[in-house]
DNA sequence: CTGAAAGCGCTTACAG
DNA sequence: CTGAAAGCGCTTACAG
C-alpha cells in the first residue's frame, strides 16, 4: 500500500508540521471551532496555502457521520419533469450548505433497493424519493436515514412526510377547462394506475365526469413519450369522436400531438389537449402546450428543508399537498375566441 | 457525540461478536478476500443477516482511497443533452461497479473550481468534464484525480484525454444537406463561440462556404432555448431570402421553428432546419427535426473506461474524435421529392 | 485459517 | 489557547 509519488496528496499533518502546530489547531483554523492564537492561525494559513491542502472530505464524513449530502431517487433521467426537480433539489441543497447525490433506478426494483442501501452506507443526510416500486418499499422498512417522498404517498409510512400535487383537482381542472373550451367527447389517457399520480389525475377526471353526468372516456398508456403512436390508434377506435384530449404528462401529449399531426387533425381546432406537469419542452411544442403546472420548486425546497431539520412531524403535518395551477396556451381555445 | 439509539446501526465489530469471531474475518467473508473456515463463514453471514448489517462505503472509501464514484461535471441538468450524457455515464459506471456522481455546475466559474476539489477531496475515482469554462481549467491545474474531457478540447491539457464529436465535419455536412435539398441562402446560426462544440461547427460551415464559393451568412446565439426569438429577428433583418436554417444545436432549432411559425413560415417548404445533437426531443417535434447525431453512448463507455484504467496515454491516443452521423427527419427535405 | 494491530485522514472531548 | 489521545468503521499486512 505505498503511495505512488505521483498521486501525493497532502494531509492535515503536514500542514501542521509546516505550520509547527498540531493537526489539531489545523483543523480548529479550518473549521473556525475554537479560538486560535492570530500568529499561530496565520502560519496556518500560509501552510495551507503552500501546500494545496483541501480537507478530505471523507475522512470527515467518517468522523461526523454526515456526507453533507442529501440522495436524491428518480425512476429516469429522460424525463424532464425529474431533471428539472433534480435541477430544484440541488439548488435548495447547495443553499442549505448540501450537495444532491442523485441516482437513476430505472423501473429496476433490486436497484432501487440497494440503492436505499447505499445512499445510508454513504452517510447521506437524507433522501429525497421520487421514484416509487416495490424495491423502494423493502429498501425503506430498513431506511435508517430521513426519507422524504415526493410526487406520492408512501404506503410503507416510513418516512418523514409525503409531498405532492393536488393531482386530483388538477384532473378536475384539466376536465373543466376543456368543457369550457366547448369540447363535448373528452377522453383521458390515463397513465399508469401503479403510479400515484396517473391514479389521482385519472380519478379527478373521473369523478368530475359523474358528476357532471359525461360518458367517462379512457384509454390507457405508459408515462413515456413512445407508447403514443398505438395507443392513439386505440383512442380513434373506440372514440371517434374525439374533440378533446386529457394526457396523463406533458410527454405523453408531446407525442399525442405528433399522432394527431400525422392524421392531419388540426389542435386546438379539431381536438384540444391538454397535459400535466409544464416541462420545458410544453412551451417549446408548436403550438405551445397547454398543461397543469406542478411546483416543483417550492416542493424541492420544502423537502429539502424537512430532511435537515430531521425532526418528527405530527400526523397533519406528515402530508402535504401543493396546487397545480392551470397554464393555458395554444393547444386548447374557449369557444368564444372563435369569433 | 452519543448516538441516539433511533438511528443505531450494526458495525462489523458487532456482527464479529454475534459470530463469535473477529471483525477481520467478518471483513473477509464480506470481501471475499481470503479463505474462511466453512462453519465460521455460516455464522458470520447469520449475523449479517440478522443484524442487518450493511458495511459504511464512508470506512471503506477511506481506506482504500477511492469511492468507486465517477463523477460527471455537467453545465446544465435543464439540457436534454447532458442529461443524456448523464444517463449514458451512470450506465457505463454501473457496468464496471461505480456510481456516478453528478454536478452541475451551471455557468458559475467559482462553483466550477470548488467542485473539481470537492470530487478530489471525497475519493472520486475519476471525472468526465463536460463543462468548460475559466473555472473548470483553474480546478484542472491542481487537480489530482484523473479527467477525461468529452466534447471539448481541454486547453490546459492537464487531462488524460480529449474525447469529442467530429462536430468541424457536422457543420460542413449540415451545410452540404441543406445545398442539396436545395437551399441557396443558409444561415447559420453560430453557439457562443467561447465554447469549443460550437466553434468548430461554425468553422465547419464556414469552410465549406468558402470552398462553394457561397456568401457566409451568420448570426449570433446562445446553446439556449430562450434566446431563439430575439435572435430571429435579426435572423431575417439581415438575411430576409433565407432558406435554410443551421442551428447551432437542437434547442436552438426547435426555438427557431417556433419563431418561423409565429411567422407562418413552412418548413420545410420555405425555410429548411437542421439542427446538432439529436436529442430526444428533436423525434418529438412536429414535424420531427433533421439534425447530426453524436455518439453519446460510446463516448460515455469510453470515457469511463480510461477513467477506470488511468493509465497514461500516448500522445496520439490521448484525442479521440469520434463521428457525427446526419439523421433525415421532416424539417428538410430534397428537391426532387416536392415533385 | 485467524486475530491483534495499525492505519486511512479527520475532529473533538480532555487535560493542561 | 493548544496538544496528545481516542475514535469514526473499515481493511490488510503481519505473525502465528
Amino acid at each position: 500500500m505505498i503511495k505512488s509519488m505521483g498521486d501525493y496528496m497532502s494531509s492535515i499533518r503536514e500542514v501542521a508540521k509546516l505550520a509547527g502546530v498540531s493537526p489539531a489547531t489545523v483543523s480548529r483554523v479550518i473549521n473556525g471551532t475554537a479560538n486560535v492564537d492570530t500568529e499561530k492561525r496565520q502560519r496556518v494559513l500560509c501552510a495551507i496555502d503552500e501546500t494545496g491542502f483541501i480537507p478530505n472530505e471523507v475522512a470527515r464524513s467518517l468522523f461526523r457521520r454526515s456526507a453533507k449530502l442529501i440522495g436524491l431517487v428518480i425512476p429516469s433521467l429522460k424525463n424532464p419533469f425529474f431533471t428539472q426537480l433534480a435541477a430544484c433539489i440541488d439548488q435548495a441543497a447547495g443553499e442549505q450548505g448540501y450537495r444532491m447525490f442523485l441516482c437513476d433506478v430505472g423501473t429496476d426494483e433490486e436497484k432501487s433497493k440497494s440503492t436505499l442501501q447505499m445512499l445510508a452506507s454513504m452517510n447521506v443526510d437524507g433522501v429525497v424519493l421520487a421514484a416509487h416500486n416495490r424495491g423502494i418499499e423493502e429498501g425503506l422498512t430498513q431506511c435508517r436515514i430521513p426519507v422524504v417522498s415526493v410526487d406520492a404517498v408512501q404506503e410503507t409510512g416510513n418516512v418523514l412526510a409525503d409531498l405532492y400535487c393536488d393531482d386530483y383537482s388538477g384532473g378536475r381542472m384539466a376536465l373543466e377547462h376543456l368543457l369550457v373550451c366547448g369540447c363535448r367527447q373528452i377522453v383521458c389517457i390515463q397513465g399508469d394506475q401503479r403510479i400515484f399520480s396517473a391514479r389521482m389525475r385519472y380519478q379527478g377526471y373521473r369523478d368530475l365526469c359523474r358528476e357532471q353526468g359525461i360518458p367517462e372516456q379512457t384509454v390507457e398508456c405508459d408515462y413515456d413519450f413512445r407508447a403514443g403512436k398505438a395507443m392513439l390508434e386505440t383512442l380513434f377506435r373506440r372514440y371517434p369522436h374525439v374533440d378533446g384530449i386529457i394526457a396523463c404528462n406533458d410527454l405523453v401529449a408531446i407525442s399525442t400531438y405528433k399522432a394527431l399531426y400525422k392524421r392531419k387533425i388540426r389542435v386546438p381546432q379539431d381536438v384540444q389537449l391538454i397535459g400535466f406537469d409544464d416541462i420545458n419542452a410544453a412551451q417549446l411544442l408548436t403550438p405551445s402546450l397547454t398543461t397543469l403546472r406542478q411546483p416543483v420548486g417550492e416542493m424541492a425546497q420544502r423537502a429539502v428543508e424537512l430532511l435537515i431539520e430531521n425532526k418528527e412531524l405530527r400526523e397533519k403535518d406528515r402530508i402535504r399537498v401543493f396546487p397545480v395551477s392551470l397554464v393555458i396556451r395554444e393547444t386548447t381555445r374557449r369557444k368564444e375566441e372563435y369569433v
